[in-house]
RNA sequence: GCCCUCAUCGUCUAGUGGCCAAGGACGCCAGCCUUUCAAGCUGGAGAUCAGGGGUUCGAAUCCCCUUGGGGGCACCA
């Protein structure tokens, strides 16, 4: 038996839609605090809800955290595999008059809430079927009726939480109704399963998003009811979506395994989620996974809900981009290349070429997804632009004509096709044609790559070879043969 | 409607009574570098610390009220 003092903490997703960053980012919390004290962390899918169930989830959700390096102890657990547990417990409850059936029809309920509404009284249980006699109470389970099981509140009194975060909070429970422990169906509602399967696993510290602290005095209760010590509770900040409010579908891509799929790196994702309520000191943007762990406490978590800001995850991104080695970043990157590209570019891509093209991007691209719109010019036999770019840095068609006929001619000759063999032929020419290097540089630019903005010149031209040059300089004097 | 909670630059945040006429980061602007873009470097704009009352010699920091935001009040989690 562990000592009572052992972390142990657990990331419990319901499998009713794909984890998006909120729910993640509890996870990386609940997760760096295991790891930050060498406690276990465990995963279980509250799948209590049949109607509501995604197919496919689970799969989601193991996968976002292996993408993130997110990893478990034990589990996943399912509930679902587990209602006898929950079934046990309540019947305990009934048993030690904390809980009692109810019989009421949805149709009674929805009644009842209207009329609360309507008189602007707090919706809830009306208590209906809680001092049922015992003559009702046969008459209704002889009617076939599958009843709910209800927690009996107290009706008066109070109950206070210690918040690792938020610090004491108090509830009066007669604002609390009776909730349903135990579905008709036989499954336990969240309240139920969350605090039977805490106490099983002997969870010692709970990490949640805010929006479960007003439902915690409940589970105090319960804890209470069942005789049973409940862990520490630390509720997080929510984050919200730029209109503020809580992240939902209606965010967009939202869903954290998208990210995977926009190109960011799960380092990045790490990072930045880390900082989405939590700060190690006034400065420090920049934190490896290890440091993370070695830094991470609940003391610093912040208390006010967090507007993520995608420009700084972009950002962010860029940087661990750029950290990247060579090798790592064209790994990486290339089967974005290979996604993105038009399929006029031939397959399979040349690996050698893919390795002499990636690090010209790799300084240039915040996500791994935009390799293939920065470079795709390098993988084109004809480049496709408006020929009046080619006078964009201000030459007029005929000198652009006969700068550029010098060029190829001078090309020619050229021994070697390096980027210093290059510069040290065209970097002169510029002087001798009485041209300044924006012009002149900007001119071939267009030229080869069909665009203003790209990657350095010389070591361009290298990647796209000599005979490609060529190609697009004489097609360049085409076009220009027409203005 | 009731309950809970939060409140520092557009956004993420530092700040736990004096070191704050509020620091960092993203973004924005300018300059430098430079063949363009990006990166990098330097500088700048940007917060009467939501408002109002207290407490205190002294408050962004403590207390109260107001306002605003968020969350919850299901046989959903």
């Amino acid at each position: 038996m562990k000592p009572e003092t052992s972390v142990r903490v657990r990331f419990a997703p319901s499998p009713t839609g794909y984890p998006h960053l909120g729910n993640i980012r509890t996870a990386l919390f609940s997760w760096l605090f295991a790891r930050h004290h060498g406690g276990k962390f465990l995963l279980r899918i509250e799948d209590t809800d049949v109607a509501r169930k995604v197919e496919g989830t689970v799969d989601v959700i193991l996968d976002s955290l292996r993408w993130l390096g997110l990893d478990w102890d034990e589990g996943p657990y399912f509930q679902s595999e587990r209602l006898h547990y929950y079934q046990e417990a309540a019947s305990k409850l009934i048993e030690d008059g904390f809980a009692y059936k109810c019989y009421c029809s949805r149709e009674r309920l929805e009644m009842v809430r209207q009329e609360q509404m309507k008189r602007k009284q707090p919706p809830g249980y009306d208590g209906h079927c809680r001092n049922l006699t015992e003559q009702e109470k046969s008459q209704l389970e002889a009617s076939g009726i599958a009843p709910v099981v209800r927690f009996k509140m107290p009706l008066e009194g109070e109950t206070t939480l210690h918040d690792l975060i938020r610090g004491e909070v108090t509830f009066k429970n007669s604002v609390l109704s009776d909730f349903v422990l135990l579905k008709s169906d036989g499954y336990p509602t969240y309240h139920l399963a969350n605090i039977v399967d805490d106490h099983l696993m002997a969870i010692s510290h709970v990490l949640r998003a805010d929006e479960w602290l007003s439902s915690t005095p409940r589970h105090i209760l319960l804890y209470r009811a069942l005789n049973w010590t409940p862990p520490q509770f630390a509720h997080l900040p929510m984050i919200l979506g730029p209109d503020k409010a809580k992240l939902s579908k209606r965010h967009g891509a939202t869903n954290i395994i998208d990210y995977r799929e926009q190109g960011y790196l799960p380092q990045a994702m790490i990072n930045f989620m880390a900082l989405l309520g939590w700060s190690l000191d006034d400065k420090t943007e920049l934190l490896s996974r290890e440091e993370l762990i070695e830094h991470f406490s609940l003391g610093r978590v912040s208390k006010t809900a967090a507007v993520f800001n995608k420009r700084k995850l972009e950002w962010m991104n860029g940087v661990y981009l750029r950290q990247l080695s060579p090798e790592e970043f064209a790994r990486q990157g290339t089967p974005f290349l290979d996604r993105g590209l038009p399929s006029s570019v031939k397959r399979p891509l040349s690996s050698s070429y893919v390795r002499q093209v990636m690090p010209l991007l790799q300084e240039r691209a915040k996500t791994l997804a935009e390799i293939p719109q920065l470079g795709d010019f390098l993988f084109f036999d004809d480049i496709e632009y408006d020929t009046n770019l080619l006078l964009s840095s201000g030459l007029d068609a005929k000198s652009a004509i006969q700068t550029i006929e010098v060029v190829l001619q001078r090309l020619q000759t050229a021994k070697t096709w390096d980027a210093s063999s290059l510069e040290a032929v065209l970097r002169p020419l510029a002087a001798e044609l009485n041209l300044s290097t924006r012009k002149f540089f900007g001119l071939l630019r267009v030229a080869t790559t069909g665009r203003t903005a790209a990657p350095p010149l010389f070591q361009t031209m290298v990647v796209l070879g000599k005979e490609k040059c060529f190609k697009h300089l004489a097609s360049a004097l085409q076009r220009m043969s027409v203005l």
